[in-house]
DNA sequence: CCGTATCCCTAATGATACTG
DNA sequence: CAGTATCATTAGGGATACGG
């Protein structure tokens, strides 16, 4: 199972490379959000596609969870240490987007 | 089917955000390279992906390919203008890759 | 409000064998 | 050497309904 060749950036991409990751990390740059209206920002994810892709995010720690003991409950995510070190990488994607003139 | 909240992230994240796509670029920074060796250094990656990946990354214009008239075959894959341009974001998540320390 | 649990369907991927 | 074709398997993802 020696991987040859292994890549770091193969490492990076198991990360966060999924259709979803990154548009939930980049909307949580300007600040932690609330569950439902981080997912209202995410257009078109399904509640389940949301839920997973935060849950895995939470496991590798690069967005933390925080649950309010209120009714009707509330829980609002925001990124960690770790998820902020990306915010680089994640504008620089985004920027590439606007900058990008195909055809 | 109009997308609210559209980011140029997503448009970025359809060219390159696959579990291939990002690995075949990188492999290519340093120039050029014969469709073999290229297939090699891609870990595997299965013979069907790999021609499959580098068809996508060929038709979105972000690599050339160039066929040579010989026995036996031989083709060679590089980077395109377009795809030299996401140099600097390739490096940025294989850098993060490196200095990434989980735990 | 937030999240889980099912069911179900399609797309993605690997293995293998074959062609120019 | 480079690529295609086929088959079989799995993983991704949506819809819906339910529970704390």
């Amino acid at each position: 199972m020696s991987e040859k060749n292994y890549c770091p950036l193969h490492y990076t991409m198991g990360l966060i490379g999924t259709k979803w990751k990154p548009l939930i990390l980049f909307h949580l740059l300007d600040g932690g959000l609330r569950s439902g209206l981080l997912q209202k920002k995410i257009s078109g994810i399904s509640n389940k596609m949301f839920t997973q892709t935060v849950r895995e995010l939470e496991k590798d720690g690069l967005i933390s969870r925080k649950v309010f003991a209120v009714v009707p409950s509330k829980v609002e995510y925001k990124l960690s240490e770790r998820g902020r070190s990306l915010e680089n990488i994640l504008r620089s994607l985004d920027t590439w987007g606007v900058e990008d003139n195909p055809k």
